[in-house]
DNA sequence: TTGTCAGGCAAGTCACGACTTGCATATTCT
DNA sequence: AGAATATGCAAGTCGTGACTTGCCTGACAA
């Protein structure tokens, strides 16, 4: 689990979730261009496609290989358990 | 927003959120013993409070002075907001 | 005032992660 | 078969962040 927040880290991997959570399934070179586009994203292919095993290795996204094309679904699961783990307290006092 | 992120990327913070989560309102030699003590954590003095600084300016930790103590306070706004950002989807097909 | 305790500032070392470049593999099309 | 497409592997560079060390400031007590 403490993959999830290696994963978030670096900046440009929160675009790549946004982008699969507008648009599921993409492939990498879909995933560039769009990222180029809409994100402002200047990356290489290799780049993008490190980005994609980590948060892979981290749960977040999954794959699934077909013919030439390998497709990438995000995962929001891991996200969740991330509030869950330090839940809201009432304020002990009163802090500006 | 996205310095909540890198704040918690840092394994040592994630058990320092942990252990204010659990007693609110430590001073830093107070964290660091009990870092020390229950979460294996061997740092100077220094290291935790940059830490704190971190936190801090992520708005994940406030603080309050206090004569020559400065007290620390979790505040856990900034993690919900992470699972709202993606939020859950229904799945569009079955992935392993 | 002098000593002690809590915390802060600054500079330096060091390792790890992010990107790139270059080549290799596998699949589809003509 | 041969070319084009989609992706993977490996090594190398480079910057940034995590820790440490050393000294300084401010608050309280004797």
């Amino acid at each position: 689990m403490s993959d999830v927040f290696e994963a978030l880290a670096a900046p440009v991997r929160r675009p790549i979730l946004d982008e699969l959570h507008e648009r599921d399934g993409q492939t990498l070179f879909e995933l560039c261009s769009r990222l180029a586009m809409k994100h402002g994203v200047a990356l290489t292919r290799q780049a993008i496609s490190q980005h994609l095993a980590v948060l892979e290795s981290a749960g977040l996204v999954t794959t699934k290989r077909q013919g030439r094309y390998k497709f990438h679904y995000i995962d929001t699961a891991p996200l969740q358990a991330i509030a869950e783990r330090w839940p809201a307290r009432r304020r002990k006092r009163g802090r500006p």
